[in-house]
DNA sequence: ATTAATGTTCAGAA
DNA sequence: TTTCTGAACATTAA
């Protein structure tokens, strides 16, 4: 489950190999597992992309986002098991996109090196757009704002807007993009909101924490390369596990007791179908006290 | 052997 | 309009 960290950690990975090199081709494995999705269609996007130069590897929400200057850019969503890897894939039964590529500069010198696309279930899509309609999808709100950069009163412009529980409104990749189920509890553990909170009811003091505890847990797990959960599908470029599973506060951990508060423990509940974990204690809907860690 | 659970997004219902 | 539910996918745990 690839969110905003993981990502991250993907386009760091592979932007030595990608950004300023040109694309040679893109090749589709198939291997009879269900056909990757691509947008317009297979052929087209190959069509697009062969032969350019990738300008610029960058992260957009969720998307790994190959820019190929004026010709477009190419949006890679890795979704529940995809991969971006420059070597030693998991698999090769699951292997669904191969970027041929070669340094620009000699481009007879030194033979094309590749770059894959690793999906086990096969729920990634890749999408082609022409250059600028990024801009516009952003600009017609069907996709928020990063969530790595955003202050308090941006995150109240994004998620204040709506009456749903502010861990439901931050997985609303329209509200803002990025965080995922893992994160939302974490993020709001570390804010000392409850998850059950309709997001438009925060005060200003609760949407400077989370401002705040969104920044430092993203910025952290960053730097730990992502969260590798236990059943060990996330890797990074290099098929090594990420570290920032060590650090969860909440996630996963039903019955535990709070090593923030001390007083509460973990609990388990189900919004909009999706797990979310927070103490009872110090995430309590009526706050009678916040303490700084 | 069957079933539930997993996470994300979208289509369609309420 | 806004919010909620179910489907799709592959694999594992129960």
């Amino acid at each position: 489950m690839p969110e905003l960290p993981e990502v991250e950690t993907m386009v760091r990975g592979v932007r030595p190999s990608m950004e300023g090199r040109n694309l040679v081709e893109l090749r589709i494995i198939d291997r009879g597992y269900r056909p990757l999705t691509m947008l317009p269609s297979s052929t087209e996007v190959c069509r697009r992309v062969a032969g350019a130069r990738i300008a610029r590897v960058w992260r957009l929400g969720k998307r790994v986002v190959l820019d190929f200057a004026d010709r477009g850019t190419l949006a890679i969503e890795p979704r529940m098991t995809g991969l971006m890897l420059t070597s030693d894939p998991p698999s090769v039964e699951h292997l669904r996109l191969e970027f041929l590529l070669r340094d620009a500069s000699s481009p007879s010198a030194a033979d094309p090196f590749s770059v894959w696309f690793w999906d086990r279930r096969g729920l990634g899509t890749i999408t082609w757009r022409a250059a600028g309609e990024i801009d516009e999808l952003i600009r017609q709100r069907k996709l928020g704002p990063d969530a790595l950069t955003l202050d308090a009163p941006q995150w109240q412009a994004a998620l204040g807007i709506t009456s749903r529980a502010v861990k439901v409104a931050l997985l609303d990749q329209k509200l803002v993009a990025g965080v995922g189920n893992l994160y939302a509890s974490e993020i709001l553990h570390l804010a000392g909101i409850s998850p059950l909170l309709a997001a438009s009811k925060l005060t200003q003091a609760q949407w400077e924490r989370l401002a705040e505890a969104a920044r430092e847990v993203l910025e952290l797990a960053i730097l730990h390369e992502g969260s590798t959960l236990s059943d060990g599908t996330y890797r990074n470029a290099l098929n090594k596990a990420g570290g920032y599973q060590n650090s969860h506060r909440v996630y996963a951990k039903a019955g535990e007791a709070c090593q923030t508060c001390r007083e509460g423990l973990i609990e388990r509940i189900v919004q909009a179908q999706r797990s979310t974990f927070y103490c009872g204690s110090c995430q309590a809907l009526k706050v009678k006290r916040w303490r700084k860690t």
